[in-house]
DNA sequence: TAAACGTGGAC
DNA sequence: TGTCCAAGTTT
């Protein structure tokens, strides 16, 4: 440990005692350790995705499935469209495939040291950490995006994002303290994300602000540096409305890749130009609506064409699966998805 | 190492 | 409206 460490983890650890927000994921008052279960879930929930985000997910996920057991003997199906909306889905993959490990593998209990953690999945580096850490209160360095921004300010490390990992990590490392690594961890990623924040941090707040390297050379909101980011190409694709009755015909995406495991309204190819009817799930008299959907992913933008047509309500085209039209918002769908149903609702 | 992988808040 | 960015992991 540095000659740092305590006067970073002391201040940081006191101002925690008097800051920490109440979260439902957090220990309630009294409690010594808080549950596992929800410790997990919201790490995998938080990942890339802010608290204000996940609140509402995580209190219908724990009303719902409120422990290991109960999750793993959960339907596929139902764990993805609980999941819908919040993003990055393989999150919700490996969730269920991690819950069904621990239930059948660890005795419906969550491994409590870093290194067996770090072998469930959907748990990688940062996760592995920080549940060891909050979860079981063991040593354990956590660096998410907070962390990140919080020690390249208080070391004033110049060298840009990704490469600055390294020494980010290291220095992460030596003020990590030996107890409540798991307070510190969560002082650290609060103080990041309501003080120590990406643009206009709040420095006069801040409990670190005579430890801050950053703060000492004068502008801190200069740091983390990070690289220059690619720009996002435009692709094209078609979403297709099928109407039998009052059902529309949905389908399931492949397991893997966008959406992934996802219920979804079928598509053509996504391509570099307009693909119009290309790929339609059956011969039929679509009509194009002149209302396109337009939806950004996080590497690519998407302007989808909407097609829409209807078949007699006996015609059977095979293991389509059919939605009730006005519980559609029901069937959890991605966004994108979303999008295009409530056009495709509100037509003339 | 780099690309794939979602979404919504904040400004 | 556009851009940045967020409690990252997997391949």
């Amino acid at each position: 440990m540095s000659a740092k460490a305590p006067s970073i983890a002391a201040p940081l650890l006191a101002w925690y005692d008097g800051h920490a927000r109440s979260l439902p994921w957090r220990a309630p008052p009294g409690a010594a350790m808080p549950d596992p279960y929800r410790v997990w879930l919201s790490e995998v929930m938080l990942q890339q995705t802010q608290v204000a985000t996940v609140k509402p997910y995580f209190e219908r996920w724990v009303a719902r499935w409120p422990d290991f057991a109960s999750l793993a003997a959960a339907d596929s199906a139902d764990v993805m469209a609980a999941w819908a909306g919040l993003g990055y889905y393989a999150r919700a993959r490996n969730l269920l495939a991690c819950a069904r490990m621990v239930a059948d593998r660890h005795g419906g209990t969550l491994p409590d040291t870093e290194a067996e953690l770090r072998e469930l999945p959907g748990l990688g580096t940062y996760t592995a950490a920080a549940i060891a850490a909050i979860a079981f209160g063991r040593r354990a360095v956590v660096v998410d995006a907070n962390v990140e921004r919080v020690v390249a300010r208080l070391f004033a490390i110049e060298t840009p994002l990704p490469a600055a990992r390294i020494a980010i990590r290291d220095a992460a490392e030596s003020i990590t303290p030996q107890r409540r690594a798991g307070d510190f961890a969560q002082a650290m990623m609060d103080l990041g994300s309501t003080i120590c924040t990406a643009r206009a941090p709040r420095c006069l707040l801040c409990p670190l602000r005579g430890d801050c390297a950053a703060f000492a050379a004068g502008d801190p909101a200069r740091l983390p540096v990070k690289a220059a980011k690619q720009p996002k190409p435009q692709r094209h694709g078609t979403i297709f409305w099928l109407e039998r009755g009052h059902e529309v015909l949905m389908v399931r995406r492949p397991g893997k890749g966008m959406l992934g495991g996802m219920r979804a309204l079928p598509t053509g190819p996504w391509g570099e130009a307009p693909t119009r009817l290309e790929g339609a799930p059956v011969g039929a008299d679509w009509t194009v609506l002149e209302h396109e959907v337009s939806h950004a992913f996080t590497h690519f933008r998407l302007d989808c064409t909407l097609a829409v047509a209807a078949i007699d309500r006996h015609t059977d085209i095979g293991d389509a699966q059919w939605w009730p039209i006005d519980r559609i918002d029901s069937a959890g769908m991605p966004t994108l998805f979303a999008k295009a149903a409530a056009v495709f609702r509100s037509r003339k």
